[in-house]
DNA sequence: GGATAAACGAGACGGTACGTCCCGTCTTTAA
DNA sequence: TTAAAGACGGGACGTACCGTCTCGTTTATCC
């Protein structure tokens, strides 16, 4: 919430805030993103829609772009990573399903919307990084730890610095390269372009991931999924 | 220009329309998102700080958004793929020259606002593509080249689709990865960063790029700089 | 009001409009009409003298015109008609005082304006004769009803129609005259003029004024007043 | 004209004014005043329908208020007063046949905006009075004076000034009362109108016309046309 | 007949005001 | 105390005309 709850004791005095008009704020503010977009996007337009008076929604939110995080943050959740069998096809899925949900339009307006936003509103930056973008990096976090449990990956090395580094670099990588693909480049993200860049992430994967103790599993990390790239000269 | 050449003709009638004011327009844009950001980038501003009537600004660009991208375009221009000696070294500097410039407040907020406009204006894409994006991918193709030149990568597949999409991959690898560190991550994109990412990129490429002929260049694109990776152990 | 009352009812939810802002407006636009006269005169100069936003005049008048025939019609209905005594003083006593009225540069600027107007807008015209025209006949009424107390004309005919005929015709011939001589002629309308003008209107007045009965008044109504006509000779 | 023609020499050196464009141009702001009103006639409209560059009109005319007046004063020219045997009948006549001229919307819209502007434009008044005014004043006096021939009317009196009084007085309560009950009060000038009006007329006018000599035409005046008024009973 | 000069069409120019939309706040009654 | 309603001061919008200016073109007279 942008505007703190007025207090957080047990029950404050007069009426209570209606759970109600949230959750119809918050539906009418995804249903108007997906029909007339960002910029026509109003808080009066929202306040209509749900039914509700517009010192209501300020009463909640501060700003449109707090409002629509909130919103929208749920779609993100909705991310799954199921288990594939190998690494190669969980990073093949969640690539696909990523762009699945960019191809949404509400997720898409709304998250350039409030990223763009974010570029001069300093204060935005922490709260969509808490709301959406942190969010998807457990993918990469659960991902890993399961293909280090099949042995696909060695384990984590002993500082844990540079596990972090690893990991938010993958992130970067997958996460900008999709939205890139799909958003700027605009292009689609199929199942041929997912296979040929994940073979470029794994394969670079084990370039950058050291291994923990002398001996161990660097053999698996140069073959990750156990199939020969799409080239396949090697 | 988002509002056609009224007549490509040689000359057309009546008044020609001034190329100083287009300039000023240009400038003013560029200075006053320095200043005040997107949000309150409003025409009125522009053409008070060009010295020229809103009209004036209307008669060439329908929207702000387009006026923006026009403004904007020149600095994307800038990049340049300076020879750095070999591969890695090109694409380290790459990096961290489009980091350079996603640092300064005109591109950045400039960049992220008329993506994310985008999103909703259909027509807006394929301006954005023209003016900004496809001119970086030349950075790509002339760094590739180079390398190909030195040795350092295969020439190119038989096949022209091949090659057209492992460029397209690499593009939108490496300025996805640059744009969500940046702007998304929020974390800066230094020389650390940028060697680590190289790492991953040169490796990962080698597993993309198939040789064109049965013998060849394969050693190359598997230690394409001849140095090892950060992490050793291979 | 142009706009009209959103809801007669006794009592409407929401804030009320503010009578103040309402008061201020109709000061503001009397007085920038005085200064700077009616084609100058703009929505946003006058919200801006009254320290009001321009959203606040257009939700109570639809356009100008309106706005101006409300504020100056209270000018009009400052006529009055002081017994002089006799019908030929009270009929010089509103020529001059009319007169005196079209000389204030609000009052005339806004009533020719506003009647031009009117010769497009159909809409108008009701509402000026409302505001501004028919509050004036109540003048003619007045005193021709204090002349027949006097005994200076004769009563109402037994027909109303023939009454309203006359009283008609008296308005139209004096305000139509002193607004001619003064805005059109660009004559002084002073206390010869009026002398005259009055000489004419009452000698007149016994040919289009029936007596009510056979016998009666008529030697009141050939001499109105009781004194000889400027020019004599009778 | 209201811009000076730019030399009265005989022939000036370069291209001649066109003519055709003159009378293109007032024909295109009569035709225009009559489809959309004075307050939406523009410079560019009227120029556009007379195929004609705004710069043509500027030339010639400074505002629109002269060029409007230069439009319809022929209008006002084609007032008549035909010969109808008696005073009477010709000032019926008269009134009628203005106050069908004030029906046609160009006469009427052109009459009232400019009066309307020369309230705060001083230098439009003369222009005004020498087009459009004035002119109609010849028909009081072409009427007056072939009322005097045919013995209706005393000749004119020893001092010119004491003509020109009554001559103004009647020219104001004819014109005034004709454009004040079509415009103002908004109600038909038809004949039973138009008798009620003369005969208050001509009765007041023999009140204010002096006879020229001590014996004389004083009959004449009191029953000028030799009918007895609407109401009978003098 | 070529130079000169003015008027012509076209349309861009710096401006002003328009009437609308939305902002975020404030003021009312009702629950 | 919150809610719905809606008026409030304010700011930007994109449009319409304003009256001026700069073009290339046309039509006349003058040398």
């Amino acid at each position: 919430m942008a505007v703190p709850d007025p207090l957080p004791s047990a029950q404050r005095r007069g009426r209570p805030r209606s759970a109600a008009a949230d959750r119809a704020i918050l539906a009418a503010t995804r249903a108007a993103l997906v029909e007339i977009g960002w910029s026509r996007l109003t808080m009066g337009e929202i306040a209509q829609r749900a039914g509700v008076a517009k010192t209501t929604l300020y009463r909640r939110w501060a700003a449109k772009s707090e409002l629509v995080i909130d919103a929208v943050a749920v779609l993100f959740d909705e991310l799954r990573l199921p288990d594939r069998g190998c690494l190669r096809a969980d990073v093949e899925g969640v690539v696909l399903s990523f762009a699945a949900l960019l191809r949404r339009p509400e997720a898409k307006t709304a998250l350039m919307a409030v990223l763009a936003e974010s570029t001069t509103d300093e204060a935005l930056r922490p709260r969509i990084r808490e709301a959406i973008v942190d969010r998807q990096k457990r993918l990469v976090l659960d991902g890993r730890a399961r293909a280090q449990q099949r042995g696909e990956l060695p384990p984590d090395p002993a500082d844990p610095a540079e596990t972090a580094r690893v990991v938010d670099l993958i992130f970067d990588v997958i996460a900008g390269a999709v939205v890139h693909r799909s958003l700027v480049s605009d292009c689609p993200v199929d199942e041929s372009w997912a296979r040929l860049f994940t073979t470029l992430l794994l394969e670079g994967l084990g370039a950058v991931s050291p291994p923990p103790a002398p001996g161990g599993a660097a053999a698996g990390a140069a073959a990750p999924d156990g199939t020969e790239p799409t080239g396949g000269g090697r």
